[in-house]
DNA sequence: GGCGGTTCAGTGATAAAGTCACACAAGGCC
DNA sequence: GGCCTTGTGTGACTTTATCACTGAACCGCC
């Protein structure tokens, strides 16, 4: 079923209306949503699959913002649709994903007639902002070495994990060195096993199955 | 005059009343709006002054995320109004300020009936977000002796600044002995010389008048 | 299967930044 | 003046970033 909660919050007739104009696009993994300098086409609404929103520094570094998965919103894209401006980071797709794609057209339309749409790009905003201000904190305060435990503890899975130490290095904004050397830290402490694009949890790792 | 630019936007009768409900409030320089924590009042619209928004991590160092001066919006507060979570920054106010606050009734009754007051505040959250996607960026890309340089250099003024190194600490989010020491190294270079709370920039820095 | 190119990972050396622990100086206040 | 608070300087050490390599693993192609 391809849906988005946010437009649940619209009365019958509107949703309708909306779901009748709006084909679902689907993109797949690897894809790019929209690189650093496009301008914004539309809103875009996470239908399914996942998303993360990165940037790249002047040095050449990048750093992962945030992701999106289902019944996300894009909320970096209304800002860039309201002053023209062109977007700073790019957005690059990891599940296959299906997304609307809003126009600013109907955006507005939507914005003005239904309250609850309000309400919820609103607070879909608020969150954003927290999320960035989170990651202000994080990056500036603390440890690497705690960030690249947790970042591993919050996706253990299967106890595998298939994923390059730039990779890592991209999602923690680091040096790949850097991550290199923790995990070979890590896997000293007997935590993990290392193998060429691969991460195997030991029984010893919080949290694996 | 006391005025804000967003209020500008609504129809003449709507402004009228918005006006005639309320009442700007005085803030003198050292006064906290709102701590972490602190429930949203409502969304403070700054008419004059500056503010400054500054979380503090675990470690119990703080960053400065942004400031605020006249005509800006305490978009931060939206979040916080529409989730009813309390904030994760504080915000100071520097320069005695004037501050609107509108609250929640208002502010849902205003997004519902001029489009031009969505988009200004739709606009001043998507330059919030890219605020804090830079901050992200310097922070965790750029070297602390040229954000030092040009914090300093972005704000010379009259050729000498008063301030603590403890608060340019707070200001690039970094430890006070760090800048203690790219100040004395800055000053061993001539481009400046340093006094208990004081800044004095000599002629060869870029930009002193 | 061997070859050559590409992507990944490991590591030493060095510089930058953060942490910890103190010393001491400047200014305010009895 | 003596005492206290606040601000600054600095040594020693750890963590992180950068630079410059090395070699291993994988891929596609004869």
């Amino acid at each position: 079923m391809v849906q988005h909660s946010i437009l649940e919050t619209l009365s019958g007739p509107l949703r309708k209306e909306v779901l009748g104009s709006l084909q679902p696009l689907h993109f797949e993994h690897g894809r790019i949503l929209f690189r650093a300098g496009d301008p914004c086409q539309g809103l875009p609404l996470v239908l399914n699959g996942t998303v993360k929103v990165q940037m790249t520094g002047l040095s050449g570094h990048s750093i992962v913002l945030y992701r999106m998965g289902a019944d996300d919103i894009c909320t970096l894209s209304i800002g860039c649709l309201m002053t023209g401006d062109g977007f700073r980071a790019e957005a690059v797709v990891e599940e296959d994903a299906e997304v609307f794609m809003v126009p600013r057209g109907l955006f507005d339309r939507l914005m003005d007639q239904s309250a609850d749409f309000r309400i919820g790009i609103m607070e879909s905003y608020g969150r954003r902002l927290n999320d960035l201000m989170l990651l202000v904190e994080e990056v500036a305060f603390r440890r690497m070495d705690e960030r690249l435990f947790q970042w591993l503890e919050a996706r253990v899975g299967q106890g595998i994990m298939t994923i390059t130490h730039q990779e890592l290095a991209v999602e923690l904004g680091t040096a790949r060195e850097v991550v290199s050397r923790l995990l070979k830290e890590f896997e000293r402490k007997g935590m993990l096993r290392l193998a060429r694009g691969k991460i195997e949890f030991t029984s010893s790792f919080p949290g694996k199955p």
